[in-house]
DNA sequence: GTTTTGATCCGCT
DNA sequence: GCGGATCAAAACT
């Protein structure tokens, strides 16, 4: 069987992050679908990438990373936010876009409803938790294939102008060969509003009693 | 836990 | 009202 998308995630998340900017992710419940528009993705790649979840091996968590693309893999992380990636790549190749922000394109109403902190429609899928909790995703959904007219689906659209791309490091990664440095797979769309904020080593004031 | 989010403050238009 | 800057708190694995 095949899907629109099953040649796009069959590449290495690296490359298929050029192509998945754009491209609509829908997730759908009873309360309704909600549709969000990818403007901000970073890759993870396996055993030789130190900042991906896979690079020490196989686990419960992490298994739904090691199998064919084109499943969501959902994670726990920070003891309170969930964020979801695309699984891309070949069997085993644990190849994975975490997706960081995005504009709500349809649903907008059942995503409001679900992101009642955010200040404005902006703020609705701008950020990896931000994102996944406006289409509603959690670890219940780690593993489920994506699939036309199911629970989650892609829809395509035509890649933007590798002009319009930028790419940079990755956030949190540190330590040797995992810094964000050796692989700058942060990839956004310029100027966009809904990329998500980046605030490299900001300083915390311990708080003054 | 050096990330993410939400509340708050504040300047801008 | 919008949005940048700053600070504090932290579901559900």
């Amino acid at each position: 069987m095949s899907t629109p998308w099953a040649e796009l995630l069959s590449r290495p998340a690296e490359e298929a992050a050029w192509d998945m900017l754009g491209c609509t992710i829908v997730v759908r419940d009873e309360a309704g679908a909600v549709a969000i528009r990818l403007t901000e993705v970073e890759a993870y790649s396996g055993e030789l990438d130190p900042g991906s979840h896979a690079y020490r091996g196989q686990t419960a968590r992490t298994a739904p990373m090691f199998g064919a693309g084109g499943r969501l893999y959902v994670y726990f992380t920070y003891g309170m936010h969930w964020c979801s990636n695309i699984v891309c790549g070949r069997p085993g190749s644990a190849s994975a876009l975490l997706l960081r922000g995005g504009e709500v394109v349809r649903g907008i109403d059942l995503a409001r409803s679900r992101r009642r902190a955010a200040r404005s429609d902006r703020d609705l899928a701008r950020g990896p938790a931000r994102l996944a909790q406006a289409l509603g995703l959690t670890g219940q959904d780690s593993g489920r294939e994506l699939a036309v007219g199911g629970r989650a689906e892609l829809e395509l659209a035509p890649p933007p102008r590798r002009a319009d791309v930028r790419t940079g490091p990755r956030v949190g990664l540190t330590g040797p060969g995992g810094d964000g440095t050796t692989f700058p797979w942060r990839f956004w769309i310029d100027g966009d509003p809904t990329v998500s904020t980046y605030r490299p080593g900001v300083r915390r004031h311990r708080r003054r009693t």
